[in-house]
This record gives structure tokens, C-alpha cells and sequence, in this order.
DNA sequence: CTGAAAGCGCTTACAG
DNA sequence: CTGAAAGCGCTTACAG
């Protein structure tokens, strides 16, 4: 069989010739519809199987107005925390029959905005975008053509977008309180962020400091070597910082200057990945609801196409993770 | 506007009717039709943006046939190596108007047959696979109904699918020449995978090995707690890892064990991840030209795509990064 | 320079 | 239980 006609896929018409009978007929059979006869259907997915028939996809979907397809949008690849949380949402959509076509924007802002059009002209039923990087405008004008959920937080909530995140201020209460109990009272907070997920973080980490009365003591400062070195020299007994790649960096730099960890210096970090658990000792951290994550973003999706029009908002509770970094 | 009518998107229809033009009109101006008059063209250009006018990228494939879209399917997202490739792909892909979209198998093996089936009946035009993990058969099946490209080893070549990959000999080659340079004899190799990758690297290891007159010192052993231990007891100087996680672990069980590094041990790993360069100290480790890989890859599927029958299968050299753990 | 018509591969009423 | 027909939203000869 030459090449060109291996590639040419065959269509419900061939199986029909092939069989004998309308191609309707074929389709019936196919999609197991109750008014063909069982012999008749065995038949046709005989033959359907022997000249190797694939439905096309594309005619379904063009034909139903629908394509069984989510689109997932994350930032980048090389975030853990954000590979997993789509894992999550793959697993929940294929429990619900759905698969997932997934979009990354190589950390490139514009590159994410190009992404979500490019899911929504593919013909995706729902979108979950898990990256706090895609413009509020585009997420909105995104909403008009499908339902879009947003796994993490945007600065305010944006009008037609359900979310689903994690209590960030909690995660920070949680670790605040933890290093406390463990008799720290100079706690520095360590974060470069300025995303809604970085402020709330640090607003939590302010607010469990002052509750726990240790308003004096609050310190925020970058991970930058000067910076680490101050807060070291100063006599801070215990870093929370923002997420753990910057908890890697705060152990590096406490290594590097001599510091033993935990016993001169405990460290926590945020998000629970891979690097918490490889980093030396391990990292405690915040571990948010990664799998919950998942299911709720479809299942809010779920409920979209089924016709609710109202927004809706989840927050999941965070849990410690304590290592022996503290 | 209600939310159903918001969700229904315009068509050529619309635009067309909005324009006061047919329908055929609209689509050669849209797609800039030399035989369109400019002032036309704008007008329905201005009128298609005002309707908030998108190409529908399911009627088009299906009536055009092909997709301008590539697969491309990963084992898992949780590897850097991995990822790091397909994310050339897509510039790769990029640069010459395709977009890609990306499946994986989140490590399992019937899950990453699926995709590919998936991305088949989406239509896509061609397939890259990154993952030494799907099936040889799922694979010349595949390649019956899209042009396939391999990115990294099979066990044998697969009739009809081209190949990139990277010298997995040579660069075992380069790390054994290395550390013999460095004055080391007794280098093992630590391994635990019999994929062709990791089998090449062996081999490559052991060949280096002989080439340097060290081949009574040749060592291959798992990266289990007791065979580093009896390896570390056993006077070995050097070790070479199959991959850059089968580095880390070395690290740590060194470390664990008292030894400095590289003082006592040196270690050298494959793949120059993330990993390598996140490790204490930094690792040396085998670089393979990821990007080249990428643009390769989407050169093969085109080449394929323009009538070539023949197959391609390209070996490209690394090059060894030496860091401090060496 | 512009329009009417056919057709990509499906699904889905509608007849029989 | 089965078949003929219309139509999803495009693109592309074919006329004019």
C-alpha cells in the first residue's frame, strides 16, 4: 500500500461500503445507539475495526458544537507545583470522560495570551488556567467564548470566572504558628513576590505574627545575598519564606555561611514540591490541595456547561508538612 | 447580552452579513487573497475585529485536511530533560507556523498510547515523541496515519519513523576520559535503568573504560543504599551516574556517609538538568543539544510532510559541563 | 474584483 | 430496524 493512501484515514463511508449498509447506520452502531440491531452492530464494528476506522475528531466536533476537550493553561513547564496541579485536573477530567489539550506559556506573559486563544479556537469546552500570569482582560474575554476557572488566586476576583484556591494567609498563619511553638520568636519572612498569592502570603505571615505577639519582631526581606546576610547577622532564629524554591535558597545561603540547619536556623518553605522534599535536610512546607484542586476546577467547569451562571469562589484549607528543616 | 448567545461565536456568516459581501469574500480577505481590492479587504478586516470574529480551527481542518498543528507526547511532566525538549519543539514549531499540542502519560505506560491516539483524532499533522516509553507498535501504527518523529532511542530503529537523539556512548565516552584525566582509575558507573538510553551509556562506559587501560577497574551497580555503600567501601574514586537524579542520590549518599565531594568522591551525571545545577556542590554532567533536538525533530516531520519516504535518524554529539563535584 | 456552489466527515432529525 | 437528507463552519475551484 503506497504511502500517500496509508495516510488518507478511512471514513465512516468506507466502513458502510464495507459493510453494506448507510452510513448513519455506521455512525448508530458506533455510538452504540439502542435502535440497531445487535447482530447488525456486531457486524459493523467488525468491519469498522478491520479497515481500521478512527472517528475524525474534527467532523464531531464541528458537527456537536462540542469537542469532550478542557484546555489546561499554565505558566511553564519547569514549576512543579503547577504540573501537578494539572496531573490533578487530567485525572478528573477523564473520570468525566473528558480529555485535557494542555498550553504553556514558557513564562512569557504575551506567549500565555496567545495560548488560550489558540485552546479556544481548538474548540475546548471549558479552560483551567493555572497560572496567575494570563491578564485579567484576556481571562475575561476568554469567559465570553467558554467556561474558564482559575486555579489560584488573581488580585480581585474577575466578574464570570469561577476560582478555586488555596488559603494563603492560612498556609502562613500555619508555619508562624509552628515555628513558634517550637520557641522562635525572630521569624523573618523571605519573598520576591508581588503576585497575589506572594501578598497574601505576607499579609498571613504579618497578621500570625502580631496574633502571636510577636508584632516586633516582623521582618520581610528579599532573597538576595546582602539581604539574607543582615537578616542572618541580626539574630534571626527562623525564616518562613514565600514558596520553596526561595526556602532553597535561604538553606543554600545558610549553609553556605556556616549556619546549621535547623539547630542555628529553621527554614520553611511553601507549596510542598519535589524540591522540599530533595533539598538537604528537607524543607518543611505548606502543602496546599493539589488533587482537591483538580476535581473542583472540572467539576466547577462541569457545572458551567450545565447551565449555572453565578461565580463561584472556593478556598481549600493548607496543612504543614513539617520536615526536618525545623 | 445573555450568556448563551455570548457563547455562540460568529461565523463567516455573520461577518459576511455584517460586510454586506458573501461569505467567500470574507474568508480570502481574512486570509489576505491577493484578488481581494484593499479598500475591501480592510472594510471587512475592520468589520470582522468589530463582530469579534475567530476562525473556526475545527471547520477549517476539516476541510482543508490538515491542522497546522504538531503532537507532541512526553512521558511525564515531571522531568526537566523532557520538557526542556518539548519546549523546543514548540519554538521550533513556532518558527515555521505550526503550534503544537502537548499530551503525556504521567509515567504510564497504556495512558501514553492513548495520547497518542488522541492527538491522531484531533488531527494533528505530525508527532513528536519524547518518551522511550510508548510501545514500538503503538508507534508503526501511528506512523500509518501521521509522519512520526522519535526524539531520543528505541531499542531498535522503527520502520517508517525518523529519529533525533543524542551520542549516548560518546558521551559516556567524554565523562570517563574526564575523570581519568583528573587522575581517577577506579570509576563505576551506577545505573539502574535497562531502557536503550541508559544501556547505551553503559556500554559506553565500558568501552571508555578499556580505552583507557582501566578495564580491570570496570563497576556497574544499582543506586541502592548497600551497593554505594560497598562501592564507596571498595575504594572507588569516581562515580559516573546515568542520569543527573542517579547523580544526586550518589551526592547525598556520599555526603550522608562522611565523604567530601570531590575531594573523596567525584560525581558526574547525564542530562545537565536542573537538577546538576541545583545540587551542593554543583554537578558535571553530559549536555545534549536539547534545542537542536527540537528544531531537528520539526525539521523530520516537515521534510516527511513535503514527500520524503526514506528514514532519517540523526545522532547529535554532547559535551560535557564540568562543575564542582568533579 | 466578487458570488454561488460543492464538499471535508461527521450527527441527527425525519421518513419509511 | 434502516436510509436519504440537511447542516456544522470553513475553503476552493468555477463562473461571471
Amino acid at each position: 500500500m503506497p504511502a500517500a493512501s496509508a495516510r488518507s484515514r478511512p471514513t465512516l463511508v468506507d466502513v458502510a461500503a464495507a459493510a453494506g449498509v448507510s452510513k448513519s447506520l455506521v455512525s448508530l452502531a458506533l455510538r452504540g445507539d439502542a435502535g440497531v440491531s445487535e447482530r447488525t452492530r456486531e457486524r459493523i464494528l467488525a468491519v469498522a475495526e478491520h479497515v481500521g476506522y478512527r472517528p475524525s475528531l474534527t467532523a464531531r466536533t464541528l458537527k456537536q458544537g462540542r469537542s469532550t476537550m478542557l484546555g489546561a493553561v499554565i505558566s511553564s513547564l519547569d514549576n512543579p507545583y503547577h504540573t501537578e496541579i494539572v496531573a490533578s485536573v487530567e485525572q478528573a477530567a477523564e473520570d468525566s470522560g473528558l480529555s485535557v489539550v494542555l498550553a504553556h506559556g514558557s513564562r512569557q506573559r504575551g506567549r500565555l495570551a496567545d495560548r488560550v486563544q489558540q485552546l479556544l479556537d481548538l474548540g475546548v469546552d471549558g479552560l483551567v488556567v493555572v497560572s496567575s500570569w494570563v491578564p485579567e482582560d484576556v481571562l475575561a474575554a476568554a469567559a465570553r467564548r467558554a467556561p474558564v476557572v482559575m486555579v489560584g488566586r488573581t488580585a480581585e476576583p474577575v466578574a464570570g470566572i469561577d476560582s478555586v484556591n488555596n488559603d494563603d494567609e492560612q498556609g502562613a498563619a500555619l508555619v508562624v504558628e509552628h515555628l513558634a511553638a517550637r520557641g522562635h520568636a525572630r521569624i523573618a519572612h523571605v519573598t520576591s513576590s508581588t503576585r497575589p498569592a506572594g501578598r497574601a502570603r505576607r499579609r498571613g505571615y504579618e497578621a500570625a505574627m502580631r496574633a502571636a505577639r510577636l508584632g516586633d519582631e516582623v521582618r520581610v526581606v528579599e532573597p538576595a545575598p546582602a539581604a539574607l546576610d543582615a537578616l542572618l547577622d541580626g539574630g534571626t532564629t527562623a525564616v518562613f519564606a514565600r514558596n520553596d524554591v526561595e526556602a532553597s535558597d535561604v538553606l543554600d545561603h545558610a549553609l553556605d555561611a556556616g549556619l546549621r540547619v535547623p539547630a542555628d536556623l529553621a527554614v520553611v518553605g511553601y507549596d510542598d514540591t519535589v524540591l522540599a522534599r530533595r533539598a538537604r535536610p528537607a524543607l518543611s512546607s505548606v502543602q496546599q490541595q493539589r488533587d482537591v484542586m483538580g476535581s473542583r476546577a472540572v467539576a466547577l467547569l462541569r457545572e458551567r456547561l450545565d447551565g449555572r451562571v453565578e461565580d463561584v469562589h472556593e478556598v481549600l484549607q493548607p496543612r504543614l508538612v513539617v520536615r526536618a528543616s525545623s
